[in-house]
DNA sequence: CATATCACG
DNA sequence: ACGTACGTGATATGC
């Protein structure tokens, strides 16, 4: 199918203008707007790969819909002049690309964008929406996709039909009902008032649309009944005025919209005024030979369908699979599985089926029977189900959301249309099932070659992919919470609360809502006169952060108050009554580790997060009491890594002081105080080793004087001086880090030990604070890394000797750099000294990795 | 929906 | 002259 790509223009040079600081060129001309423009475009063509393309932009005329409501985006701000001046240049720009430049008198861009997406699907073309604004997804249909910039210039959303379902609950159509229905603040269209998005849906799933709700207006009760009622003209106004027109005359033709050549003199003549030297060199350096990407081949060519219990049988044992799993992800009750489609590459049989409750187990128990190599994306639902339903034998083979993490951890989501669109050039329709697993099988042949050449397929197969199956179990054990202990907490926490506030809100002589900082700051800094102290940023913009406030503690008791007040909220809302509506069925938590979310390789955990459970705070600490063992008799034994991200320091850098300090089990805060601060280690006092200490984590966060002498309260200087005579002392550290900000500079990414990759991006840009930025990152991402790896080759050793072993035992936590196993009583001996000896025993390293260990009756009691 | 704050490693 | 230590997630507020 033959791809149109239509461009909102007005809406992306916004975007693209807001996005850069300002830049001028010596002639006085603006030109931000255009440059990041160009940018985006740029990507856009080579994402895309448009057959035809065009770019709309509004008129400055009234358009139709002012004529008919002269209020029709009244009240709007004005848009800066040196944006204004940038739309004929863009113009300009365009047409030297010959990229067609739509505009019409009486409309805007939408009704231009709406009308060219109409021919285009009469024309059997497919069409792709390129805008930042939202209103175009009611043009979202068969052949027609949103792309929607959410922010900033690369972050860029496809919509389809399935995905406006899954994100809004509407078709295209509802969409614009619903517009009418709630109005539109920014258009100034009116829409009823009180309707907001959340009764705007209930509305119209009750009765379909706007005219449906006029219709049945008297039907309508109470207040919103009243408000209907008395708006039903401003409602049908507001849907006219949201309806984008598709039928508007456009002389066009599609070949004067072919995608080509641009006019090179002119371009070049254009680049040259407006001073842009990168794209002067691009154009230079394009060649016309540029690979393409060979399109796919019609994916469904040669697929059979066939009934699942005929795919299986002809399915031979230790086969590949692709598979998609219909489960839910919610872990507060048992998961429902509604379907599971299967994909047999072989012979290129695909079957799906409905599944109840009652024949899941026997559906998946013959699926399993044949032990399939099974791939899919974001395996990790499928295989906590299957372990909350006791079905533990199954080969996890190739998570395509897991392998593209691994080649490009920066990015925030892997869903299947942006993949297939990367590997295949093809978007996908993501209603059609049969598709989704042609394109799951298609995405996985690629992705093997992409890890091999990135030499990450070891790190893929033999740490990530057991790791899935490892997490999954985890979160299928969770942990047992004790609802009443944190229930008492919550009232005790409630006193301390109130009596807080008030004392603060009579030291204050007002009441305001501590828990605004701008309500705070502007209390405490103007009503209470009390001395900021720091800079303030802009106008009235005072930090109420913790390190600032604590500097006005001892002069202003009510800023102590303030400062309990806060730790007593954070832990009420989050720590207890966060947990208590978390609590599953079962009496458990079961958290959600993610495994594609932090770029450095780190596990994060949401629902809850588990690992910032409180513990520096004594009596944060005591939320830890409620976190039990499931069997009275049961153990929790803890482990965790002593100091691994400065042995990894140590080992990656050679250095030898530290190999040695490690080696002979030195106190490393120490030495490095007595080294740092020149005095010998015996007078080596708390407060020098806390500094030191502070000293220590700087390196591995590659630090700037400026953050070292925030963090301990000292003078730049001072803190410079600190950095000086580490670096001095411990020369191999130093050139470590210099070699991994060259090796950055180099290739824009870095390595860990296991190979990981993270692509580091800020190093092309030409920004001073980018470069820093890119610099602390190419020092930091391998070492925090490398630690990521270590203990998810621990995780997936520990849990696979405890099932290799049938031992009853589970681990239930990782808090990157420990680990929590729930022990029966008479594994418990076996279970500390594995955990121990695969712990510290997970690579090879040329430092000792050791664990302190721990074990208890609750979470608090591991220390 | 972004920002500020604060919990953890 | 500027803005500055790495990686996360949850909550409340306010536009």
């Amino acid at each position: 199918m033959k791809r149109f790509v239509i461009i909102d223009g007005n809406s992306l040079l916004f975007r693209a203008f807001f996005a850069m600081r300002e830049m001028v060129t010596r002639d006085g001309i603006y030109t931000q707007g255009v440059f990041a423009f160009i940018n985006m475009l740029n990507k856009i063509l080579e994402d895309y790969h448009p057959d035809y393309i065009a770019v709309a932009f509004d008129m400055k005329a009234p358009t139709f819909r002012h004529t008919a409501y002269p209020e029709y985006k009244a009240g709007r701000l004005k848009t800066p002049m040196e944006l204004l001046s940038q739309i004929p240049l863009m113009q300009e720009v365009l047409q030297a690309m010959n990229i067609t430049v739509l505009e019409k008198e009486g409309f805007e861009a939408d009704d231009l964008i709406g009308t060219m997406t109409a021919k285009a699907a009469d024309a059997g073309l497919e069409s792709l929406i390129i805008t930042g604004d939202k209103d175009a997804l009611q043009l979202v249909g068969e052949n027609t996709y949103v792309v929607l910039n959410r922010k900033g210039m690369t972050d860029f959303d496809l919509y389809d039909l399935e995905k406006m379902q899954e994100r809004y609950g509407l078709t295209p159509q509802e969409f614009i009902d619903l517009k009418g229905l709630m109005g539109d603040k920014s258009d100034n269209i009116p829409g009823i008032p009180g309707v907001g998005e959340k009764k705007g849906i209930t509305l119209l799933k009750e009765y379909g649309s706007v005219e449906g709700v006029v219709a049945h207006a008297d039907e309508i009760k109470g207040k919103l009944g009243e408000n209907v009622r008395a708006n039903l003209e401003e409602a049908e106004l507001s849907k006219w005025l949201a309806t984008i027109k598709r039928d508007v005359e456009l002389p066009v033709s599609w070949p004067e919209l072919a995608y080509g050549e641009p006019d090179y003199d002119r371009l070049i003549a254009l680049y040259k005024k407006l001073e842009f030297k990168k794209f002067l060199q691009n154009l230079e350096r394009q060649t016309p030979d540029e690979v393409t990407v060979e399109p796919e081949k019609d994916l469904l060519e040669g697929v059979k369908e066939v009934s699942y219990e005929d795919l299986l049988d002809s399915l031979k044992n230790n086969r590949t699979l692709i598979i998609e799993m219909d489960t839910d992800d919610n872990h507060k009750q048992l998961p429902e599985v509604k379907g599971v489609r299967l994909y047999n590459p072989e012979q290129m049989h695909y079957a799906e089926c409905t599944v109840t409750p009652l024949d899941f187990e026997i559906r998946m128990g013959s699926l399993l029977d044949k032990e399939p190599e099974l791939v899919g994306l974001g395996l990790k639902p499928m295989a906590y189900t299957l372990l909350q339903y006791g079905m533990d034998r199954f080969t996890l083979h190739h998570d395509v959301e897991v392998a593209e993490y691994l080649l490009d951890p920066n990015r925030s989501k892997y869903n299947l249309t942006n993949m297939f669109l990367h590997y295949a050039n093809e978007t996908l329709d993501g209603e059609d099932a049969q598709k989704r697993l042609m394109a799951l099988d298609c995405i996985y042949r690629k992705q093997l070659p992409a890890l091999e050449e990135k030499g990450m397929l070891s790190l893929f197969r033999d740490c990530e992919m057991p790791l899935i199956r490892t997490i999954a179990g985890m979160e299928s054990q969770g942990m047992k919470i004790n609802p009443e202990m944190l229930k008492s907490a919550g009232e005790e926490l409630d006193t301390q609360i109130a009596k807080l506030e008030a004392e603060v809100f009579e030291e204050a002589g007002t009441t305001f809502n501590i828990n605004s900082p701008k309500q705070l700051g502007e209390v405490l800094f103007e009503t209470m006169g009390i001395p900021y102290p720091k800079k303030t940023k802009g106008k009235n913009k005072y930090s109420t952060a913790a390190d600032v406030l604590e500097k006005l503690e001892e002069d202003y008791p009510v800023v102590s108050k303030v400062l309990m007040f806060r730790k007593a909220s954070k832990l009420k809302s989050t720590y207890v009554d966060g947990l208590l509506g978390l609590i599953g069925s079962d009496g458990r938590i079961h958290p959600h580790f993610n495994q594609t979310v932090a770029a450095t390789g780190r596990l994060s955990c949401t629902e809850p997060n588990l690992q910032n459970i409180p513990i520096r705070d004594e009596n944060g600490r005591n939320i830890r009491k409620a976190f039990m063992v499931s069997e009275p008799e049961n153990v929790f034994v803890g482990s965790d890594y002593s100091q691994i991200e400065l042995r990894l320091m140590a080992a990656l850098s050679g250095d030898p002081v530290l190999l040695e300090a490690f080696r002979t089990g030195e106190d490393i805060h120490r030495l490095t105080a007595s080294r740092v601060f020149d005095i010998p280690m015996e007078d080596v006092t708390p407060l020098d080793r806390s500094r030191a200490k502070a000293v220590n984590f700087g390196v591995i966060y590659g630090m700037s004087g400026f953050g070292l002498s925030e963090n301990l309260g000292i003078t730049r200087k001072d803190a410079q001086r600190y950095i000086d005579d580490y670096f001095e002392k411990h020369q191999a550290v130093k050139d470590y880090l210099d070699r991994q900000v060259e090796i950055g500079k180099e290739n824009f990414e870095v390595k860990t030990i296991m190979g990981r990759i993270r692509q580091i991006p800020e190093f092309k840009s030409r920004r001073y604070m980018d470069q820093q930025l890119a610099a602390r990152l190419a020092m930091n991402s391998p070492i925090q890394g490398s630690a990521a790896d270590i203990i998810k080759v621990a995780m997936n050793k520990v849990d696979a000797e405890l099932r290799e072993r049938e031992m009853k035992s589970k681990l239930v936590l990782q808090i990157h750099d420990e680990l929590i196993v729930e022990a029966v009583p008479e594994e418990l001996e076996q279970v500390e000294e594995l955990l121990r000896r695969n712990m510290e025993n997970a690579v090879e390293l040329s430092v000792p990795l050791d664990c302190d260990m721990h074990s208890g009756k609750t979470w608090f009691d591991l220390k």
